[in-house]
DNA sequence: ATCCAGGATGTAT
DNA sequence: ATACATCATGGA
């Protein structure tokens, strides 16, 4: 294994790697400790997260201003991808509406950074995330990837990578209910299909307008708007994108109700506008992770 | 027991 | 286009 830090002094911003793992965006890593996800957000702890990109192990670990990783390989750029280590916070903080509810947010998890996925996990991530608590759905692509996922045995400790499309293809949908994906089963399995015979492919919405790229995304089946959002800014490049979850419309009804437009579209175009245009997604997410945190 | 969780789909209007 | 029922599962 090599090994490396960086040191988040020089970042733009500084980093959380607890907050950016654990807020719910992403569900590829391993928290090594067996510790779930804080859903209360609690801070603190210095534990190892692991997971599997294209065949290489990446472990890593925050001391302070310090991130520490070990790996197949050279990581660190790759980290710097992963977890978008080259965002410039302040500058996307700058951009953004700056009402007590967003500032607060923002100062309770500064450092939280939007990941950049792969896209498949992202997808199928987001596909099981319907109507389902964060730590279920991080349950879900865990066993996914023990049961179907290749084993990669470092220093006699065994990896997993999340299954390629071609694995879930090969499943069943009654195999994937067994992993309690309960009525997403079909859908996992389906799309999967769908990537693994060429028939589309996520990365086909990158580079389209992003309502465009929304739209394209829908043609999954298991995609609706919300989770196309997601898979947009979590994993596409598209910070603009604003998930309209429960917690995100329920924020609206109390703080923003003029965004409430009616339907899907407007209402996340008006709160795109309100949380700051370009960078809108990164304050949904700051805001996400604070309400849900607070249990509201 | 009832409600709810990072919703989507099929069908009727 | 919009309204509605239906879909699994487990924790509060």
């Amino acid at each position: 294994m090599r090994t490396g830090s960086v040191p988040l002094t020089d970042l733009d911003g500084g980093f959380d790697l607890q907050a950016t793992l654990e807020s719910g965006q992403t569900y590829l890593w391993t928290r090594e400790d067996g510790a779930t996800y804080a859903a209360d957000g609690a801070r603190g702890g210095d534990a190892w997260y692991s997971t599997v990109v294209d065949g290489e192990v990446i472990r890593v670990r925050q001391r302070d201003d310090l991130l520490e990783w070990e790996s197949t390989t050279d990581a660190e750029s790759r980290l710097f991808d992963l977890l978008a280590l080259d965002d410039d916070l302040p500058a996307i903080r700058a951009g953004a509406n700056d009402d007590d509810l967003i500032r607060a947010a923002y100062e309770r998890y500064w450092g939280l950074r939007i990941v950049r996925d792969p896209f498949f996990g992202c997808l199928v991530s987001f596909i099981c995330s319907a109507q389902m608590r964060v730590s279920r759905i991080h349950g879900m692509q865990l066993a996914l990837a023990r049961e179907f996922g290749t084993a990669y045995t470092v220093g006699g400790e065994t990896f997993r990578a999340f299954p390629r499309p071609d694995q879930l293809a090969a499943r069943t949908e009654g195999e994937l209910r067994e992993l309690k994906l309960g009525y997403r089963a079909p859908y996992v399995q389906r799309t999967a299909e769908m990537v693994a015979d060429g028939e589309a492919h996520p990365r086909e919405a990158v580079g389209l307008p992003y309502e465009e790229a929304r739209e394209s995304l829908t043609r999954f089946v298991g995609v609706g708007d919300k989770v196309a959002d997601c898979v947009l800014l979590f994993s596409l490049g598209y910070l603009q994108a604003v998930p309209l979850d429960t917690w995100i419309r329920s924020a609206i009804a109390e703080h923003y109700p003029e965004c409430d437009r009616g339907n899907y579209a407007k209402t996340s175009r008006a709160l795109r506008e309100r949380l700051g245009g370009e960078y809108a997604g990164y304050a949904q997410t700051y805001l996400f992770y604070y309400l849900r945190a607070r249990g509201e």
